[in-house]
DNA sequence: TGCTCAC
DNA sequence: GTGAGCATGGCTTCT
DNA sequence: AGAAGC
């Protein structure tokens, strides 16, 4: 057991030599070394969330469980905040992020709303996601199509690898939206791209009615629901990161697993935080004619 | 991982 | 003392 | 109502 102080707190490491990512070897205190690096990038997007982490202290290959509430072993210096009745860790800083690494959290989900503004998601987000033996080529097509339809309505895209299987696009809208409103600004693109590119989309919600099309889910944004966190590590073999891309980046060609803990810091160095947009609230788009179009209907 | 509880 | 159990969630859509 | 799916 060794102690380390950061950012004035202290904070135990134990097994530090335990391995998480048997495929790479990547033991714990390998681990926090990375979340030092990627604290600075991902600490911004968990700031003022409710955070729903999911743990593997016996490493990815073994048993896992989500945890939400600030455990009774805290250090006292970790920050809450109540929501639904739960003591949510808030996970506003770098002590926090390194002593719940030690705790073998690997993945880091944020709620779609603001700490305190809890009916107004600031994003909204579709999901890619391939169906079973699609090729990753489908996904990075459907995601083009996306970014220029929107751009021809003059709606600003972003856009991240999930980390596992997909991608998932963001459009900040401030918190003009409230999540009915939200969701059904979602289903109205999730109807119209599936409508118009029916054998490359589907929005169908049973696995086997895919048809091996790509899977446009535009049904996730609720009060409680959560999303990977942009820079968080993800509990899969090749040691993903949830990393924020450039449309150009996409445009000549990416993979999900190209994007990990092993390579992430040189990335970082060099294109620095390409999600900063969804941190500025004047980013925001103005959707109001999506919705008049829709009333009309 | 780290706690609590039953045995 | 050792070992088991625990640490989330709830809504939507389909059948 | 219950299961599937996320």
């Amino acid at each position: 057991m060794a102690k380390i102080n950061i950012g004035g707190y202290d904070i135990n490491i134990t097994n530090h030599n335990k391995i998480l990512w048997p495929k790479y070897g990547i033991t714990k205190l390998n681990y926090l070394e990375k979340l030092i690096s990627l604290s600075e990038y991902l600490l911004p997007f968990t700031n003022n969330r409710y955070l729903t982490t999911i743990r593997y202290p016996n490493g990815v290959n073994k048993d896992f469980f989500f945890q939400k509430n600030k455990p009774k072993s805290a250090p006292e210096w970790v920050d809450t905040n109540r929501y639904h009745d739960k003591e949510y860790i808030h996970l506003n800083h770098i002590a926090t992020l390194l002593w719940l690494g030690n705790q073998g959290a690997i993945e880091y989900h944020l709620s779609f709303n603001p700490i305190n503004k809890d009916n107004y998601p600031s994003s909204l987000v579709f999901d890619l996601d391939p169906s079973e033996g699609q090729d990753f080529n489908e996904v990075i097509e459907v995601a083009l199509i996306v970014k220029e339809t929107l751009e021809g309505m003059n709606i600003l895209s972003y856009i991240k690898t999930s980390g596992a299987t997909g991608l998932q696009i963001f459009i900040p809208i401030g918190s003009k939206y409230d999540y009915d409103t939200a969701r059904n600004i979602n289903a109205f693109f999730g109807q119209y791209f599936a409508e118009k590119y029916p054998n490359k989309i589907t929005i169908e919600r049973m696995v086997d009615k895919r048809n091996k099309k790509l899977y446009f889910d535009y049904l996730q944004m609720w009060e409680g629901k959560t999303i990977i966190a942009p820079y968080s590590p993800r509990a899969t073999e090749f040691a993903t990161v949830s990393t924020p891309l450039l449309w150009e980046e996409v445009e000549n060609g990416c993979h999900p697993r190209d994007y990990n803990l092993l390579n992430i810091e040189d990335r970082l160095k060099k294109k620095g935080n390409v999600l900063e947009d969804l941190l500025d609230e004047s980013k925001a788009q103005d959707l109001d004619f999506i919705i008049k179009y829709i009333n009309k209907k």
